[in-house]
DNA sequence: AAGGTAAGTGTATTTTGTACACTTAACCAA
DNA sequence: TTGGTTAAGTGTACAAAATACACTTACCTT
């Protein structure tokens, strides 16, 4: 049985995801039968559940599109422009993924920070309409999603720094220097290499493991992982 | 007539103050008849109607209430806990206020700086309601008002730093020890007078005028006001 | 064994932040 | 008018943080 959800209440995630060269956002996808052939994107998102507290809705969205949890989640800005949906209320594709009422649907926006190898689209029941897109090559957007984003990515940029958050992007083990080329792609300039060390050395809970890199044809590199629990 | 409100989606304000002395806070007040003469207070929000922006709703608010325009406003943060209204179900006292329904109510909380003095809180329709309460001193408060008013003061001290907004809580015309002053007060540390000065003259938009103190027994100080206008 | 590749490391310089004390201009009272 | 009181206004020396910069090392490939 399916909960009920309140009719004019969304939350949308924007889940970011690091392929090694460019920054990925997850994305809903669906051929417009209608129009043309053309496919257009949307954030995916949902209604609130009627008992449902907005972290829990957005944890919810998340688990149901990628099957993974504890995830790096924030809300970071709510959105309630009215004519948000009407904009787009004869494109009908989209009900299909949520059950949009006719009236103004307020949406809460999170932004998320998967490592992109634990999502596995194809075993979601989104599988056929979910995408990876590099965030510099997203489309113009369902909705106010474009909005959105933006919104999204100037606030992952800025708690880049202040929070170094940019291993949540990564595989549980990782380099320094993917944890640099991550900064610089995001930050979009160019880092140097001894100063990124001492800074990101500051930080707690990085700590290297007894285990270097394979498969290079190179000298391989120290991996590290991040270990919130590391008493101090 | 009245608008047409959405039921389960209010904004809630947190609207900062300053005297000279003590940072405020602006409460909406009502006796509890029912149990005993207990003051309770709760933040001022409303509703959001059925056609209106979250920004335009939290002006409206603020107008309502403080009968002022164009005044500083932020959100900050939605809070959407399933059992924030439940909780004090039993609390009729504040449904004369707003029209709370028996569901579950998402907040969006905005913070908003004002100049104490623009606020006459006796010309509005709320006047005896209406309190100006020192933010170090304020009493446990409806719902999740307590939460709310956290979050604000947090993301207000944060701002305060990185935007240098604290001028909006002055009168137009100001002195650098008034503003100084205000900032040991909200970051709650002693500042050097010097290097106080040395960083707020890198902001931009601040302009000494024309004009001295009055009425004050010492050298007058220079006044300025910040004016975004002008132009380099 | 030699060449290619990215990893890993320290120091000098610049910029920014911090600590600190005396002179000035107005008011007031004698 | 003069001397006392008050807060305004101002510069410099030191410490800390951010930046610029180049060579050696370890592994892989041929």
């Amino acid at each position: 049985m399916v909960s009920q959800k309140i009719p004019n209440l969304s939350v949308d995630c924007v889940i970011f995801g690091y392929n090694g060269k460019e920054l990925k956002v997850l994305l809903i996808e669906q051929k417009k039968i209608s129009e043309q052939l053309k496919t257009q994107y949307a954030l995916p998102g949902d209604l609130v559940e009627i008992d449902e507290d907005l972290d829990e809705a957005a944890n919810r969205v998340l688990f149901e599109l990628t099957n993974i949890k504890d995830i790096y989640l924030e809300q970071f800005q709510a959105f309630g422009n009215p004519v948000r949906v009407k904009e787009q209320k004869d494109s009908d594709w989209l009900r299909s993924i949520r059950e949009f009422p006719e009236e103004r649907v307020i949406t809460v926006a999170y932004y998320s920070l998967v490592n992109i190898e634990d999502v596995a689209p194809k075993g979601s029941a989104f599988a056929d309409h979910t995408e990876w897109i590099n965030v510099k090559k997203v489309p113009p957007l369902a909705f106010d999603h474009d909005q959105i984003l933006n919104h999204a990515l100037q606030r992952f940029r800025s708690e880049l720094v202040t929070k170094n958050i940019g291993f949540e992007l990564l595989p549980p083990k990782f380099t320094l220097s993917q944890l640099q080329q991550l900064h610089e792609l995001v930050l979009d300039k160019k880092l140097d290499k001894r100063n990124f060390r001492k800074s990101i050395k500051k930080i707690d809970h990085l700590e290297p493991l007894d285990e270097k890199q394979t498969g290079v044809d190179h000298k391989p590199a120290q991996l590290y992982r991040f270990n919130p629990k590391k008493e101090d």
